[in-house]
RNA sequence: GGUGGGAUAGCGAAGUGGACAAACGCAUCAGACUGUAAAUCUGACGGCUCACGCCUUCGAAGGUUCGAAUCCUUCUCCCACCA
């Protein structure tokens, strides 16, 4: 694991109230933080996290570098593990991905979920919760008794659900009981603040309901910026495979974050590394490639160092400014002497289909040695060492 | 329990007897250009075949028809409304 860089460049004139509160949308309330932060005691700041997939993406990295900047504030991180809702499943009907997980599974997520959030969280400072721990044991009037906190028509405030209730769209019972869930996480650990995106805000304001309810202070809340994916638009999640995971490799990480549009790489200066406005705005002084480049060394240094960034970034420049080869190239084994073009291209899994190698070969696409094929009924004498391309990410190279 | 609506390629969504391998949009892939796997423009986008063409696909199974994504029957699943 790699050593946790601070985030301290940019808090170095501001109060902690200023420093915390910064890049957040919501703040409920502002003077409810400002008071709970003079009582000068470490505030328990719930965060949620779903286990159903247990790989971290740069959208959370957003909510998690906030938690970090609590935790350099002296506070305390309540990282609550929802294992308990991850064993009935969500049935709304657009997750059809989110299935309902065996013990196991979660337990085994839950434990790739913690390693790689502590590659941003101080364990020292870190609760992990499991609300299976409070969920499991309550018995059916338990619930009923809960569920008597809320009504019919707080539940349909929330926008997404009442959007879908004018429209006729289903909505399951099951799912006016999750909200009820994480608010009910948030008087079992006690929270002084929870933490989510921007989409969280009805839950987590539900949360402050029902904390009253339970005779304890209301838990501020706060929601940050959901961090947009690859494609610029929507939200990063697995499920819409437009993220970029923690985990992914070096190179992988580096071109991915390539590949996002020119007016998204501000926000990810921001939410991804915390930069301030200001010094977002210097960046953008920059050549926007060479800003890129830049956020890209940044956030991969960040996960696996300086070095493989500085690797990534030369790697990248290498492959796809000078269109040179990458360092390693899968090889394959090839039998025949002579092969068509086609046939080859399938055999090294650059195409997946005779359809689809031909028509690579026939937009110009594909290159051996550097000389362009593009007669789909080419025959190649095959030689060791030989180095296939199809486009600009293919390579495969004929083993000796 | 009753009534109505729906299931189409990775996703969304047209198509209501033939010209349907199925419009369009998104996503994807390629090319050009570039500053980059940005943006923009162009093209491709079920499988097999050099190709004429053939094969598989419109929830499932049967049927009508020269011909079915389209009509009929049964079934499965989903949704809403009224009780």
């Amino acid at each position: 694991m790699l050593p946790w860089i601070p985030l301290l460049w940019h808090c170095r004139h501001m109060s902690a109230f200023e420093q915390l509160s910064a890049r957040c949308v919501d703040l409920i309330s502002r003077a409810e933080l400002e008071a709970k932060l003079k009582e000068n005691r470490p505030l328990r700041i719930k965060y949620g996290a779903d286990p159903s997939a247990p790989d971290l993406h740069l959208g959370h990295v957003v909510g998690l570098n906030k938690l970090r900047e609590f935790q350099d504030a002296g506070h305390t991180v309540v990282f609550i593990i929802g294992s308990f809702t991850a064993m009935i499943g969500d049935p709304s009907g657009r997750s059809q991905t989110r299935k309902p997980l065996s013990h196991d599974q979660v337990m085994q997520n839950a434990e790739t979920y913690k390693k790689q959030v502590f590659r941003i969280l101080d364990p020292e400072k870190t609760e992990v919760r499991f609300n299976s721990e409070w969920l499991a044991p309550m018995d059916f009037s338990e619930v009923v008794r809960l569920a008597a906190n809320v009504t019919v028509a707080q539940m349909l405030a929330r926008e997404d659900f009442s959007k879908r209730y004018s429209e006729n769209a289903p909505i399951s019972l099951v799912e006016f009981l999750y909200p009820l869930i994480q608010a009910y996480d948030s008087v079992m650990v006690k929270a002084d603040v929870e933490l989510g995106g921007t989409d969280q805000l009805f839950n987590l304001l539900l949360g402050r309901e029902l904390q009253k309810e339970f005779g304890q202070p209301p838990q501020v809340v706060m929601t940050l910026p959901l961090l947009e994916g690859l494609d610029g638009v929507q939200k990063m999640s697995k499920s819409l495979g437009n993220y970029i995971g923690v985990t992914d490799a070096a190179r992988d990480m580096f071109g991915k974050i390539m590949s996002i549009s020119d007016e998204l790489m501000w926000r990810y200066y921001s939410l991804v590394l915390c930069l301030s406005d200001a010094e977002v705005a210097r960046q953008k002084e920059l050549h926007p490639r060479k800003a890129k480049d830049e956020l890209a060394k940044r956030v991969v240094a960040r996960f696996h160092g300086a070095a493989a960034a500085g690797e990534a970034s030369a790697e990248f420049a290498r492959v796809f400014s000078q269109s040179e080869l990458p360092n390693d190239i899968p090889e394959f084994a090839i039998a025949e002497a002579e092969l068509g073009i086609v046939a080859l291209l399938v055999k090294c899994q650059l195409a997946a289909s005779n359809g689809e190698a031909k028509r690579l070969v026939e937009q110009g696409a594909v290159r051996i040695e550097d000389q362009r094929i593009s007669d789909p009924r080419a025959n190649v004498a095959v030689r060791p060492g030989m180095v296939v391309r199809a486009g600009k990410r293919g390579f495969a190279r004929i083993s000796g």
